[in-house]
DNA sequence: CTACGACTTGGAGTAGACTCCAAGTCAAGA
DNA sequence: TCTTGACTTGGAGTCTACTCCAAGTCGTAG
C-alpha cells in the first residue's frame, strides 16, 4: 500500500513540504517514484517518518535523529552510542527543566509583589535594581 | 562613570555586537559620543542592559522586553499590563515545562528499557515501533 | 477533452538572537 | 611617530526547522 506524498504527509501528520524538506535534508532517503515522477511512500518509509515523529517528540532535534537513524539502519545496532544519546538528552531536558523551574519561580515571586493595581510597579522596580538578590 | 562599548558590554557580560545589535533593533537608545563619534555608556545605558538581562533571564524574549522598557518609561506605569505579560510567560513556562517533563518519563521509560549493552537496542525498538502506547 | 487539483523543481524567505566581516578611523603607549 | 588594538559602519551569514513561491507537469472526474 503505497501513498502518494501528501497522503503520507496526512498520514504521519505534516505537510508534504516538511516531507521534501526531509529529503532534501537527507533525512529520508528518495522515495520511489512513479511513471509520472512523483514520489510514492512505502510503508517502511512511513515507519522511518513515524520513527522521526516520535523521537522528535522525545525532544531530538533533526540531527540527532539523523544519527539514531543512522544507528538504527547499522546491522551492528550500537545499543551503547543509542544509549548515550538518550541519556545525553535526558540531561539536557533536565538542565533545561532547571532553568524554567527557576524562572517560573522569579516570576512567581515577582507576581506575587505586585498588586495589579496602582500606578507603581514592583515587577518593573524589581527588574530594574540593579541588585536583585531574590534567594 | 561612562564606559566604552567594550567596557560596557563586559561589565553587563555581553559582546560589543550583541550591545550594536540591540540598539539597531531599538531596544537601546543610540547612546551618547564622544569627540571621536564612539559610543559611551552613562550608568542609566547600564541598568537598562541589566533590566534587559534579567527580563532575558526570566524567560522574556527580546519583543516581551521592548514592551516591558517601554511600560517602564510610561509615566503612568501600567501596572496592569506588566503583570498580564508576567502572568502570560508564566504560564507558557509552566507549559514547557510540562512538555519537557513528559519527554523525560518518556526518555526515562526507554532508558530503563535498556541494558546498554548487548547487540539488540530496545530504545531503537521501541521508536521504530508502529503502535507506541507507553502511557 | 477539459478543468482542476495535486504534484514537480529550485530557490527564497521566516523567526529569534545574535555573530562575523571588511574597510576604514581613533586613541594611547613606546 | 608608529603601531596596535579598540572602535566605526553597513551589511551578510548562522542556526533550526520549516514554509512559501513560481512555473510547469500529471492524473482524474465529468
Amino acid at each position: 500500500m503505497s501513498q502518494s506524498i501528501g497522503g503520507a504527509a496526512i498520514t504521519v501528520g505534516i505537510t508534504s513540504d516538511t516531507l521534501r524538506y526531509y529529503e532534501k535534508i537527507g533525512l529520508l532517503p528518495r522515495p520511489a517514484r512513479n511513471a509520472g515522477g512523483r514520489r510514492i511512500y512505502r510503508e517502511k518509509d512511513l515507519t522511518r517518518l513515524r520513527f522521526i515523529k516520535r523521537a522528535q517528540a522525545l525532544g531530538f532535534s533533526l540531527q540527532d535523529i539523523r544519527q539514531l537513524l543512522r544507528l538504527r539502519e547499522n546491522p551492528i545496532k550500537c545499543s551503547k552510542a543509542v544509549r548515550a544519546l538518550a541519556q545525553e538528552k535526558r540531561d539536557s531536558l533536565l538542565l533545561q527543566m532547571h532553568e524554567i523551574e527557576n524562572m517560573q519561580r522569579e516570576l512567581t515571586l515577582l507576581l506575587n509583589l505586585c498588586p495589579g493595581v496602582g500606578d507603581s510597579c514592583p515587577i518593573l522596580d524589581r527588574l530594574a535594581r540593579d541588585e536583585s538578590r531574590p534567594t
